[in-house]
DNA sequence: GGCCAGGTCAAAG
DNA sequence: CTTTGACATGGC
Protein backbone atom coordinates (compact mmCIF):
# COMPACT_ATOMS: atom_id res chain seq x y z
CA UNK A 1 0.00 0.00 0.00
CA UNK A 2 1.35 3.45 -1.17
CA UNK A 3 -0.07 6.60 -0.31
CA UNK A 4 0.20 7.83 -4.09
CA UNK A 5 -2.37 4.96 -5.69
CA UNK A 6 -5.56 5.83 -7.46
CA UNK A 7 -7.43 4.10 -4.90
CA UNK A 8 -6.06 6.07 -2.24
CA UNK A 9 -5.87 9.24 -3.88
CA UNK A 10 -9.83 9.17 -5.06
CA UNK A 11 -10.71 9.05 -1.31
CA UNK A 12 -8.96 11.81 0.08
CA UNK A 13 -9.90 13.73 -3.39
CA UNK A 14 -13.59 12.73 -2.57
CA UNK A 15 -13.15 14.07 0.93
CA UNK A 16 -12.13 17.16 0.14
CA UNK A 17 -15.02 17.81 -2.76
CA UNK A 18 -17.37 16.19 -0.12
CA UNK A 19 -16.61 16.40 3.26
CA UNK A 20 -17.80 13.65 5.44
CA UNK A 21 -20.84 12.32 5.64
CA UNK A 22 -21.75 11.06 8.71
CA UNK A 23 -23.33 7.93 8.05
CA UNK A 24 -25.35 5.95 10.33
CA UNK A 25 -25.49 7.41 13.77
CA UNK A 26 -27.99 4.69 14.57
CA UNK A 27 -28.96 4.88 18.50
CA UNK A 28 -28.10 1.22 18.85
CA UNK A 29 -25.91 -1.62 17.08
CA UNK A 30 -29.33 -3.40 16.38
CA UNK A 31 -31.18 -0.67 14.89
CA UNK A 32 -27.73 -0.33 12.44
CA UNK A 33 -28.18 -4.02 11.16
CA UNK A 34 -32.01 -3.28 11.47
CA UNK A 35 -31.19 -0.34 8.75
CA UNK A 36 -28.66 -2.52 7.01
CA UNK A 37 -31.49 -5.15 6.07
CA UNK A 38 -34.14 -2.41 5.09
CA UNK A 39 -32.15 -0.26 3.09
CA UNK A 40 -31.50 -3.30 0.80
CA UNK A 41 -31.96 -1.81 -2.51
CA UNK A 42 -33.98 0.92 -1.56
CA UNK A 43 -34.12 5.10 -0.59
CA UNK A 44 -32.78 5.52 2.79
CA UNK A 45 -35.48 8.09 3.00
CA UNK A 46 -37.97 5.14 3.06
CA UNK A 47 -35.74 3.49 5.96
CA UNK A 48 -35.96 6.27 7.98
CA UNK A 49 -39.89 6.13 8.38
CA UNK A 50 -39.72 2.23 8.73
CA UNK A 51 -37.29 2.68 11.75
CA UNK A 52 -39.13 5.70 13.31
CA UNK A 53 -42.40 3.14 13.02
CA UNK A 54 -40.18 0.24 14.90
CA UNK A 55 -39.30 2.55 17.68
CA UNK A 56 -42.41 4.33 18.35
CA UNK A 57 -43.74 1.22 18.71
CA UNK A 58 -40.83 -0.54 20.83
CA UNK A 59 -40.72 -2.70 18.55
CA UNK A 60 -36.16 -2.14 17.66
CA UNK A 61 -35.21 -4.77 19.93
CA UNK A 62 -34.50 -8.52 18.37
CA UNK A 63 -36.75 -10.04 21.68
CA UNK A 64 -39.36 -7.44 20.90
CA UNK A 65 -39.13 -7.98 16.80
CA UNK A 66 -39.49 -11.87 17.51
CA UNK A 67 -42.78 -11.13 19.94
CA UNK A 68 -44.44 -9.26 17.31
CA UNK A 69 -46.51 -11.39 14.93
CA UNK A 70 -45.57 -10.84 10.90
CA UNK A 71 -48.49 -9.04 10.32
CA UNK A 72 -47.41 -6.27 12.70
CA UNK A 73 -44.00 -6.22 11.47
CA UNK A 74 -44.87 -5.85 8.02
CA UNK A 75 -47.29 -3.31 8.83
CA UNK A 76 -44.60 -1.53 10.86
CA UNK A 77 -41.85 -1.66 8.06
CA UNK A 78 -43.99 -1.75 5.24
CA UNK A 79 -42.54 1.98 3.53
CA UNK A 80 -39.32 0.65 3.04
CA UNK A 81 -40.44 -2.00 0.44
CA UNK A 82 -40.22 -5.43 0.02
CA UNK A 83 -42.04 -6.01 3.65
CA UNK A 84 -43.14 -9.20 3.34
CA UNK A 85 -39.03 -10.58 2.95
CA UNK A 86 -37.73 -7.88 4.97
CA UNK A 87 -39.90 -8.44 8.03
CA UNK A 88 -39.19 -12.15 7.38
CA UNK A 89 -35.51 -11.35 7.51
CA UNK A 90 -35.84 -8.95 10.64
CA UNK A 91 -37.15 -12.33 12.23
CA UNK A 92 -34.28 -14.09 11.06
CA UNK A 93 -31.63 -11.72 12.16
CA UNK A 94 -33.13 -11.71 15.49
CA UNK A 95 -33.49 -15.44 15.74
CA UNK A 96 -29.52 -15.54 15.50
CA UNK A 97 -28.94 -12.81 18.16
CA UNK A 98 -31.20 -14.55 20.29
CA UNK A 99 -30.31 -18.11 20.26
CA UNK A 100 -26.67 -17.91 19.59
CA UNK A 101 -25.53 -14.80 21.36
CA UNK A 102 -28.50 -14.72 23.84
CA UNK A 103 -28.79 -11.22 23.03
CA UNK A 104 -25.21 -10.16 23.09
CA UNK A 105 -24.16 -8.45 19.83
CA UNK A 106 -20.58 -8.14 21.08
CA UNK A 107 -20.64 -12.09 21.61
CA UNK A 108 -20.63 -12.04 17.57
CA UNK A 109 -18.61 -8.69 16.51
CA UNK A 110 -15.43 -10.03 19.14
CA UNK A 111 -14.90 -13.13 17.19
CA UNK A 112 -12.37 -13.29 14.30
CA UNK A 113 -13.72 -11.21 11.47
CA UNK A 114 -14.37 -13.91 8.87
CA UNK A 115 -16.02 -16.06 11.85
CA UNK A 116 -18.58 -13.29 12.19
CA UNK A 117 -18.87 -12.55 8.62
CA UNK A 118 -20.19 -15.92 8.29
CA UNK A 119 -21.98 -16.13 10.40
CA UNK A 120 -24.06 -13.30 9.19
CA UNK A 121 -24.04 -14.75 5.98
CA UNK A 122 -26.02 -18.06 6.85
CA UNK A 123 -28.94 -16.24 7.74
CA UNK A 124 -30.87 -15.49 4.87
CA UNK A 125 -31.31 -12.68 3.27
CA UNK A 126 -27.73 -11.40 4.83
CA UNK A 127 -25.67 -11.41 1.68
CA UNK A 128 -22.33 -10.11 1.49
CA UNK A 129 -22.93 -6.06 1.27
CA UNK A 130 -25.53 -6.54 4.11
CA UNK A 131 -22.89 -9.13 5.97
CA UNK A 132 -20.16 -6.15 5.42
CA UNK A 133 -21.87 -2.77 6.53
CA UNK A 134 -22.89 -4.95 9.65
CA UNK A 135 -19.28 -5.73 10.40
CA UNK A 136 -17.97 -2.15 9.30
CA UNK A 137 -20.73 -0.37 10.90
CA UNK A 138 -22.22 -2.06 13.55
CA UNK A 139 -19.16 -3.86 14.83
CA UNK A 140 -16.16 -1.24 14.04
CA UNK A 141 -14.34 -3.95 12.07
CA UNK A 142 -12.28 -3.13 9.36
CA UNK A 143 -14.33 -4.51 6.17
CA UNK A 144 -14.34 -2.95 3.31
CA UNK A 145 -18.12 -2.26 1.54
CA UNK A 146 -18.27 -3.21 -1.71
CA UNK A 147 -22.00 -1.71 -3.13
CA UNK A 148 -23.32 -1.62 -6.59
CA UNK A 149 -21.93 2.34 -6.88
CA UNK A 150 -18.82 1.00 -6.03
CA UNK A 151 -19.03 -1.35 -8.44
CA UNK A 152 -19.67 1.18 -11.30
CA UNK A 153 -17.63 3.54 -10.07
CA UNK A 154 -14.40 0.85 -9.88
CA UNK A 155 -14.84 0.08 -13.01
CA UNK A 156 -15.29 3.10 -14.86
CA UNK A 157 -12.14 4.19 -13.13
CA UNK A 158 -10.15 1.35 -14.60
CA UNK A 159 -9.97 -0.46 -10.91
CA UNK A 160 -11.65 -3.00 -11.34
CA UNK A 161 -12.10 -5.71 -14.49
CA UNK A 162 -14.92 -8.31 -13.29
CA UNK A 163 -17.16 -6.63 -11.49
CA UNK A 164 -17.23 -9.30 -8.98
CA UNK A 165 -17.70 -8.00 -5.43
CA UNK A 166 -14.57 -10.31 -3.69
CA UNK A 167 -12.16 -8.37 -6.37
CA UNK A 168 -13.09 -4.86 -6.29
CA UNK A 169 -12.95 -5.49 -2.08
CA UNK A 170 -9.22 -6.99 -2.46
CA UNK A 171 -8.26 -4.07 -4.33
CA UNK A 172 -9.67 -1.44 -2.34
CA UNK A 173 -8.53 -3.56 1.03
CA UNK A 174 -5.08 -3.41 -0.43
CA UNK A 175 -4.81 0.11 -1.00
CA UNK A 176 -5.96 2.15 1.46
CA UNK A 177 -5.05 1.92 5.33
CA UNK A 178 -6.43 -0.55 7.75
CA UNK A 179 -8.61 2.06 9.30
CA UNK A 180 -12.13 1.69 10.26
CA UNK A 181 -13.24 5.32 10.54
CA UNK A 182 -11.14 5.47 6.99
CA UNK A 183 -13.30 2.73 5.78
CA UNK A 184 -16.66 4.10 7.04
CA UNK A 185 -16.01 7.77 5.37
CA UNK A 186 -15.02 5.92 2.01
CA UNK A 187 -18.01 4.11 1.53
CA UNK A 188 -20.45 6.77 2.31
CA UNK A 189 -18.01 8.91 -0.05
CA UNK A 190 -18.32 6.63 -3.08
CA UNK A 191 -21.83 6.20 -2.57
CA UNK A 192 -22.27 9.91 -2.83
CA UNK A 193 -20.44 10.11 -5.77
CA UNK A 194 -22.57 7.41 -7.34
CA UNK A 195 -25.60 9.13 -6.36
CA UNK A 196 -25.15 12.41 -8.15
CA UNK A 197 -22.59 11.62 -10.60
CA UNK A 198 -22.38 8.43 -11.62
CA UNK A 199 -25.50 7.10 -12.47
CA UNK A 200 -26.51 4.12 -14.55
CA UNK A 201 -28.77 6.91 -17.53
CA UNK A 202 -25.32 7.99 -19.07
CA UNK A 203 -27.36 10.90 -19.92
CA UNK A 204 -27.60 11.94 -16.53
CA UNK A 205 -23.59 11.12 -15.61
CA UNK A 206 -22.30 14.89 -15.06
CA UNK A 207 -18.83 13.84 -15.52
CA UNK A 208 -17.96 17.55 -15.85
CA UNK A 209 -18.30 18.44 -12.37
CA UNK A 210 -17.27 15.30 -10.69
CA UNK A 211 -14.43 15.46 -8.53
CA UNK A 212 -12.44 12.18 -10.52
CA UNK A 213 -12.97 13.33 -13.72
CA UNK A 214 -9.43 13.26 -14.24
CA UNK A 215 -9.48 9.93 -13.38
CA UNK A 216 -12.25 8.49 -15.39
CA UNK A 217 -11.55 6.14 -18.35
CA UNK A 218 -15.09 5.71 -20.15
CA UNK A 219 -18.19 7.13 -19.94
CA UNK A 220 -19.86 3.56 -20.14
CA UNK A 221 -21.00 1.61 -17.29
CA UNK A 222 -20.45 -2.17 -16.54
C1' DG B 1 -45.65 8.04 -15.78
C1' DG B 2 -41.08 5.91 -15.74
C1' DC B 3 -36.84 5.37 -13.41
C1' DC B 4 -34.37 4.47 -9.46
C1' DA B 5 -33.03 3.33 -4.68
C1' DG B 6 -26.87 2.27 0.40
C1' DG B 7 -29.39 -6.27 -2.41
C1' DT B 8 -30.56 -11.09 -1.95
C1' DC B 9 -32.25 -15.50 -3.33
C1' DA B 10 -33.68 -19.30 -6.27
C1' DA B 11 -33.74 -21.07 -10.70
C1' DA B 12 -31.55 -21.86 -14.87
C1' DG B 13 -27.96 -21.63 -18.67
C1' DC C 1 -19.66 -19.38 -12.05
C1' DT C 2 -22.76 -15.75 -14.44
C1' DT C 3 -27.46 -14.22 -15.62
C1' DT C 4 -32.35 -13.38 -14.80
C1' DG C 5 -36.70 -12.46 -12.44
C1' DA C 6 -39.11 -11.49 -8.21
C1' DC C 7 -39.60 -8.76 -4.36
C1' DA C 8 -42.59 -3.24 -3.21
C1' DT C 9 -42.65 1.47 -1.54
C1' DG C 10 -41.93 6.46 -2.16
C1' DG C 11 -39.47 10.57 -4.32
C1' DC C 12 -38.48 13.19 -8.28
Amino acid sequence: MVASNLVYRAYVMLLDRFGPQGWWPAESDFEMMVGAILTQNTAWSNVEKAITALRENSRLDPFEILAASDEELEHLIRPSGYYRQKADRLKRLSSMIVEDLEGDLDTLFERPVLAARDHLLSIKGIGPETADSILLYAGRRPVFVIDAYTLRIAGRLGITQTGSYAQAQRIFTRNVPVDVPLYQEYHALLVKLGKDYCRKDRNRCRCADCPLEAQCETDLLS
